[in-house]
DNA sequence: CTGAAAGCGCTAACAG
DNA sequence: CTGTTAGCGCTTTCAG
């Protein structure tokens, strides 16, 4: 089964012109008769004329479309974030070819390869949790394929970036945290590579360190998935809720493992917040209406996924190469809802 | 900015051989010496050829990727529909382009024009809840472009077709309220146009009849973008809760009507279920710690996808056209939750 | 066994 | 103002 569309080449020998007349009168050019303009573009609009953009991309080496990496669409952040990009990049003209990488380092090399064989005018990428090794990334960069980072950045990769702080959400749900009593404090991280699981990571230290908490390592496990697989998560879990002094909340650094959290303490009748408190990086649509309500550091992910094609389209528009490159970090906001409330612990131990 | 790939060409140079022997080379042709082809294969890995895909589209007609046209990724049933799909084309060797009609008209349109001149070698669609006119997608149908239909079908389109078995799923979901004791069951419906919502409509009504309950057309409100807008969910609410007798249940037809129904219940006030039950359509991962947790009727997404890639796959590569279309019905699955428990209403009223 | 040439749809330099 | 021609990267006759 094939489908043939109408060429340029149909429109002359209809009209009796040369392919040349009828692509310039199409392209309205300035050194074609009103006349043949009017007698082409109408032909051209009758029997439904679309210009074949693989030809064209072929013939300028570009496609006006941009490649996509995430790890995960099925992710709210992500989708958010593509909703940003898409917006966008419309605008401008360009459309947009979403791959996803299942935080698997095999298929994010497959994707980027595709994506630039496939002359995407540039990528924006958000790299995958397995990935430790980016030549494949850095590689077609210096290529001079445009690309712009975005939530799980490469620090080596001089272009733009665009993050959320995670270092002040992870800072403030931390804060959030003592402020409202709880003492052991865990962290629940995504993989330990990952930049912004560093961030993450550093922000609820230090959070631990201004409030006179020590730190203590033991306290923090690592889902090396970002706990897409929720064995990952309950192994985690395990082991931090069987230390010793009792963790009595945790911040949890992923969506995934935000929710699979909370999936754990339903299955282990863990009461939130009594047993355990937590919060924990989500961009769900839903978490007001969990059980409980949940409190949730968020990201401003359609404005990142607005951002990153921003400056996407501005990289690959720009005529001479951009060496000035700027990061932009968005605050994250916090949610305080039911699963961080402060627990009154004065009906037990007292009186 | 612009990136420059190896080339057959440049392969051909550096060794002193013609394009032609070293495309056949490439391609494993048997009319080449071993000698020949293994300095080729060598040299081309050695600099990392990788053909271009656009020229390839561009002479053979076809690209080796297929379009998908959902209403919108960030719904768990799409997202998960898109994995199915990418899991069977990848496995054949397809790549996958995602768009978005956000449920808009124009948008279809433009995205399905997009893709066919894109080359894509077929789509995917399930058409948005603003469509009524189907012409720009049979049209293409029609100059042979593959299409399989699936979720929101296109009745009068003669193509493989997958969808979920919403009569069934609706008789079921409402059967099961009434089993539990609820009354007056309300139904929260989508746009009035499409397929599936008639279905649903169909087996909710059915459902009522056969247990002897009588069909009020009164206690059906549509929205007519499916529940993505929250106040359409708000006004056909404040309209069913406000019915005389006064509505005790609702069941929706769609993932967004379900979820934002549960958002007005708890803006309102209302106790799920004590004083409305629901049940609804959705593939969220997460209903099961909503709060309550909540009564869903599920559709095997992934597995939709996968056999609606198969059947694409099948229909692009078949040698002569396909006239024998069958329509895969899946079966919905219900989990019975705590929004839909039975209320002890003996306590208030007796004794 | 290998090379030259044409052609996929389109644009753009170069001629008229 | 319009036509001829070449070329984007690749495959594929058709000639050697």
């Amino acid at each position: 089964m094939k489908f043939e569309a109408v060429t340029i080449k149909d429109i002359a020998k209809a009209l009796g012109l040369s392919t040349s007349t009828v692509s310039r009168a199409l392209r309205d050019s300035y050194e074609i008769s009103e006349e043949t303009k009017q007698l082409v573009l109408n032909y051209a609009k009758e029997i439904n004329y679309r210009p074949n953009p693989i030809a064209l991309s072929l013939k300028e080496k570009r496609s006006r479309s941009i490649g996509i990496i995430v790890s995960e669409i099925a992710n709210s952040f992500f989708s958010q974030a593509i909703n940003g990009i898409e917006s966008v990049a419309h605008l401008h003209g360009y459309n947009v070819i979403i791959t996803q990488s299942k935080e698997s380092y095999e298929r994010e090399i497959a994707n980027i390869q595709y994506l630039s064989s496939r002359s995407v005018d540039g990528c924006i990428i958000s790299v995958s949790a397995e990935t430790k090794d980016y030549t494949h990334i850095t590689e077609l960069y210096e290529r001079n394929l445009p690309i712009v980072c975005f939530d799980r950045v490469i620090e080596a990769l001089n272009t733009f970036k665009v993050t959320v702080n995670s270092f002040e959400g992870a800072y403030n749900a931390t804060t959030h945290l003592i402020k409202n009593g709880f003492k052991k404090i865990a962290m629940l991280s995504g993989s330990s590579v990952l930049s912004i699981s560093k961030d993450r990571l550093s922000g609820y230290r230090q959070a631990l360190i201004d409030n006179g908490i020590e730190f203590n390592e033991n306290y923090v496990a690592y889902c090396q998935h970002g706990g897409l697989i929720y064995e990952e998560v309950e192994a985690a879990l395990n082991y931090l809720l069987n230390l010793k002094p009792k963790t009595d909340a945790i911040f949890a650094g992923a969506d995934k493992l935000t929710t699979n959290c909370m999936r754990y303490c339903k299955a282990h009748h863990i009461d939130i917040p009594k047993q355990l408190a937590l919060i924990g990086f989500s961009n769900l649509d839903f978490t007001d209406l969990l059980c409980p309500p949940l409190s949730v550091v968020r990201q401003p992910a359609f404005e990142m996924g607005r951002i990153s094609a921003e400056l996407l389209i501005k990289m690959i528009e720009s005529k001479r190469p951009i060496t000035d490159f700027e990061s932009k970090i968005l605050p994250a906001e916090i949610y305080a809802r039911a699963s961080t409330e402060p627990i009154n612990t004065k009906k037990k131990n007292e009186k």
